[in-house]
Formats: structure tokens, sequence, C-alpha cells
DNA sequence: CCTTGAGGTGAAGTTCGCTTGAGGTTCGAG
DNA sequence: CTCGAACCTCAAGCGAACTTCACCTCAAGG
């Protein structure tokens, strides 16, 4: 046990990630792995830090794209160090704050709404935000949030 | 102006959401609405309330069929009161607020592997929650939230 | 040696939330 | 009455993130 490399079933149960999703991570640059003669994958065990990451990253709300990109920055050649890890994850530190952000702003709002028991077009926050749109015509628009 | 209904088109303008979504949206019986002579929609304005019902529970992250079923919620027959609208409000703050939970804990353990530099499978919570895969063999498994 | 289960491939299928396209109809201003 | 914008339906397409399927090979135990 503790062997140098793991199978993609390994990797799997380690990760909890399915083997048919980690094939697939392959085909999109997130992940890699060294072939045997028979052709089945091993992985080095710093794999399972770029699998960590993915699924921490898509939490955060991240495309797969972008986790790629991502990942390309890390240093080719050399296995990465815990600061280059730490360099990723601040990345998507601001981005999760900002998502924080919204979600605490939509709660406000709909507390409001909850509090003037409206749900109001005239009166409502989450839909005529500023009274912005009283200068185009009657009636409000609905405008949340773009992301 | 200001007509007892809107055409799809209007809908569209005030809700900020596409008329092809709105057919959509009817499709799965999120909304409804009259048709004229000539087989056009003629929406009541107290659809525009179920729109934006619809647009605020997406953001809460709420699948459309859960929406649906909400919205089948309220009383049939009678126009929703807002206390209707209040009581629906209120089942969403509950995942909302847990939404927010699981991000907060999320960047506070993103924190920590930032903190300690690590992403480390061995110590970092976000992989090993309360050290509860210790039991299971060497090597911890990554097990992050399921929602 | 044989079997069995883990692994491999490529293509196609799935779910969600819409959009787009083709082809035809209706509405309302002039 | 005419004309163009807006509307209609139905079917197909899209992108993200995977899974499933059919079919084949490899690795290890009895």
């Amino acid at each position: 046990m503790h062997e140098a490399t793991l199978t993609i079933g390994q990797l799997a149960d380690r990760s909890g990630v399915a083997p048919s999703a980690l094939r697939y991570y392959e085909r999109l640059g997130l992940i890699s792995a060294a072939r045997t003669g028979g052709n089945q994958r091993r992985y080095a065990r710093t794999e399972l830090r770029r699998v960590a990451f993915v699924r921490i990253s898509q939490q955060v709300g991240v495309s797969l794209d972008e986790i790629r990109e991502a990942l390309d920055s890390l240093p080719a050649g050399r296995t990465p160090t815990p600061e280059d890890w730490a360099a990723l994850s601040r990345a998507w530190r601001d981005r999760l704050d900002e998502r924080i952000r919204l979600l605490g702003k939509l709660r406000d709002d709909l507390d409001g709404c909850i509090g003037c028991g409206c749900l109001s077009l005239q009166r409502c926050t989450l839909y005529n935000p500023g009274d912005s749109l009283a200068a185009e015509g009657p009636g409000a628009r609905l405008v949340l949030p773009r992301d």
C-alpha cells in the first residue's frame, strides 16, 4: 500500500469523483496521467490535489474552462509548491466573497419583501432598485443583477 | 397606456425576461396567459409577480421544477395576496441562509488553506472534515458537501 | 489457463434552461 | 386597405458537465 501512483479507480475513491468524470477532466486538460504498458492510467499523487482544486473551484462557481486556465498558470516542469496552490486559492477568494455578498443582498431584499408583505412592483427594491427606472415610463422593470 | 393586460413583448420588457423564455415558462406551467381571438398571449398584470418570483427563486438556486411546485401551492381561484407571496418567499429564505452558510464555510476553509499554504490532504478541513476518514484506511478522501 | 473485474475508447445520450430557425398569422398605425 | 412589426407553433440546437453504452483489452487470483 501507499504506492507511488494511483489507478483511476483509486483516484476516484480517494477524490469522490467518478472515473468517467476523471477521464472527462483529462480530455479538458485539467488533469493528466502516465500510462502503463497496457495503456492504463497511473496518476501521480499530486493529481489528487488538482482534482481537489477542481472540485473546490466548482463550489466557488467557476467553470471548468476557467479552472483549466487557472491550472495552466501553475509552474510547468516542477511540482507545484504549497505557495503555488495558495496563490490559486486566493484568486477564487474574491469571487467567493462577491457571491456571498450578492446572496446576502438577495436575502436582505427578500426580507424587505417579507417585511412589507409585498413583492410589490411599486415599492420593492428587488424590482425597482434605486427608482432608476421611473424615468423610462410607467411601471417598473424587473432588474436583477446579471451575475 | 396602463392597460389591463400585457403582450408578451411588454411582459418581456417589464420583466427583463426574453419572450422565448416566457413561452418556455408557460410550457413548464410557471405562468399562464389568456389568448386573443388571433391566438396571441395577453398577460394579466399579476403574471409579472410570478415572473419576478421565478427570477428571484433562480437566484436563490432553486430549479424551475421546484419553483413550479411552489407556485402550484398558491391558492387556486383567487389572485394571490401579498401574504401568499410572503409565505413563498419565507420558504426560500432558509435555503438562501443555508447556501450562504455553505459558501461562508467554503471561504473559511479556503482561508485556512491559504493560511497554512497547504491544500494538504493530511491537514486541511476541506479534504478531511473532522478526521472522520482516518478509519477507512490510509489517505484522506475528498469529501465536499453534496449541495 | 481461465475467468473476472477493472480499465480503455469513441460516440451518443442526459438534464437544465433557454435560444434559434422555419414558416405562417395577427395587430395596429398610416 | 396595406404593410411591417410583433406574434404564433413546432422542432431542433446549444453549452455545461457529465454518464452511459457497446465493444475490446489488461491484470491478477484460483
